[in-house]
DNA sequence: CACTATTTGTCCGTATGTATG
DNA sequence: TCATACATACGGACAAATAGT
């Protein structure tokens, strides 16, 4: 007697309604179906397309929203954000994840090496290890157009048991291979600060010793709440920019 | 033939009821009635409380939830999160102008002072404003624990009619004086960078001269989307980092 | 200017699923 | 096993903003 219909069944095993026609409707805006500035279905033709109700709709849409990519107005409808080239990063996953995909797709690396070692104090501290630690260690010089933009450090703990090489890390970033290789990743903590080159780092990003940088510190954890990666990155101020774009969620 | 109930109509008037659930609770919340790590009533206790339905309740606690003030656990309940003091800035308006606000009472300024001046260009980029626009200034270095962390500059287009003193910017932040005088503050766009001390901001914060420091350019929009105050401030890079929680909205 | 249609915003009642203890 | 509490989802209703007639 439950109220699902008997006929199909092929997709919406699992994950909920509203989170496809979530997915639905971003893959819309990021291939191009919806270019930047255009206007989406109304809720209502959603509903109908997808077969759900408005709430769902909306779920999907309060998503969206909080997101920056797409802007409603009553009485007009829900609009394609223009500037979705620097969307900002909010306080989201998802959004960090589809980021650090274009920034390795519009990116290439160099001085990239991988090595397994013995994780000093402040990762094991980081990622909840006992002292002595072994984890996976890998690093590159991020360039954009040719040139240094910045210097990254990912580690992974050992016993994660989640092997890298050198060729898929130039393809794609650590926090996607991650993905693929079926970890959960459910949310993270990033602290950012400033710092100065040292004569390594330096040579790396071809600038000058006492450079200022943009440090970037960043835990993942997954959906057991377990640290599965610890992100250390230094970027070359004039080239790298944090972006955040703060809202009013209450009226009045 | 309206549902409303014509007994009671104290309040509510004008915003939604889910704002007023919000705000109720998130002042439980900051004046201690639930401490940090405490239950929350359930659910459908809110809604008797309120007298609104679970879709009311749960709007409200959605943002909640969304500024990281609570986290909901399936099965037990919803609970104030442990580190209340140093709840991150996520890409949210009201949670930046309490954390603007609690630091004007946990700080102190020095050198503190007002000018009306003639706009450089990038405030009036910033501000929307033609070339050689009039507006106020305001700078100071903010003190924690009597020692400089910051060296912060506020400009207001002169014509927005808002005048501040000295002794107004020494009791609190501007941003929390524009609320006061009426202002509609909506959004703000924030972008953080690194810079190094040159000789005067070395002297002002008390450090060397080219020491790190994080540089956050904030410029603040009414709910007429007008750019209503720009900010320019320097952090010693050792006393503030910005800290950031990203959570993945989507399951699986 | 009023009127209407469209579209999003808010809100209700209800039902079922899932995680926790 | 069972009750509790949050998660998802449906249908329906009216308000408010917008744009066109």
């Amino acid at each position: 007697m439950s109220s699902q219909p008997e006929g199909s069944v092929d997709l919406a095993l699992r994950s909920p309604r509203y989170a496809q026609v979530y997915s639905a409707v971003r893959d819309w805006i990021y291939n191009g179906s919806y270019k930047p500035g255009s206007r989406l279905p109304t809720e209502s033709e959603l509903c109908e397309l997808f077969g759900v109700s408005r709430i769902t709709t909306r779920k999907a849409l309060d998503i969206l929203v909080d997101e920056g990519l797409v802007v409603r107005q009553p009485g007009r409808g829900t609009f394609v954000v223009e500037d979705l080239a620097d969307a900002p990063v909010l306080g989201d996953m998802e959004q960090l994840l589809l980021k650090v995909e274009r920034l390795g797709k519009n990116t290439s690396v160099a001085s990239a090496e991988v090595t397994e070692m013995e994780a000093d104090a402040e990762t094991c501290k980081d990622l909840a290890l006992p002292p002595g630690s072994r984890v996976q260690r890998a690093s590159h010089v991020r360039l954009l157009n040719g040139r240094p933009i910045g210097y990254v450090s990912t580690f992974v703990p050992a016993q994660l048991d989640v092997r890298f090489d050198l060729n898929e890390l130039n393809a794609s970033p650590m926090l996607n291979l991650l993905e693929r290789k079926g970890v959960d990743i459910a949310s993270a903590d990033q602290v950012i600060s400033a710092t100065l080159a040292d004569a390594r780092l330096a040579t790396l990003l071809d600038t000058a010793v006492g450079a200022p940088l943009l440090q970037v510190r960043l835990v993942v954890f997954d959906t057991k709440r377990q640290p599965v990666e610890r992100l250390v990155a230094a970027y070359l101020a004039e080239q790298y920019h944090h972006h955040v774009h703060l809202t009013r969620k209450t009226p009045r």
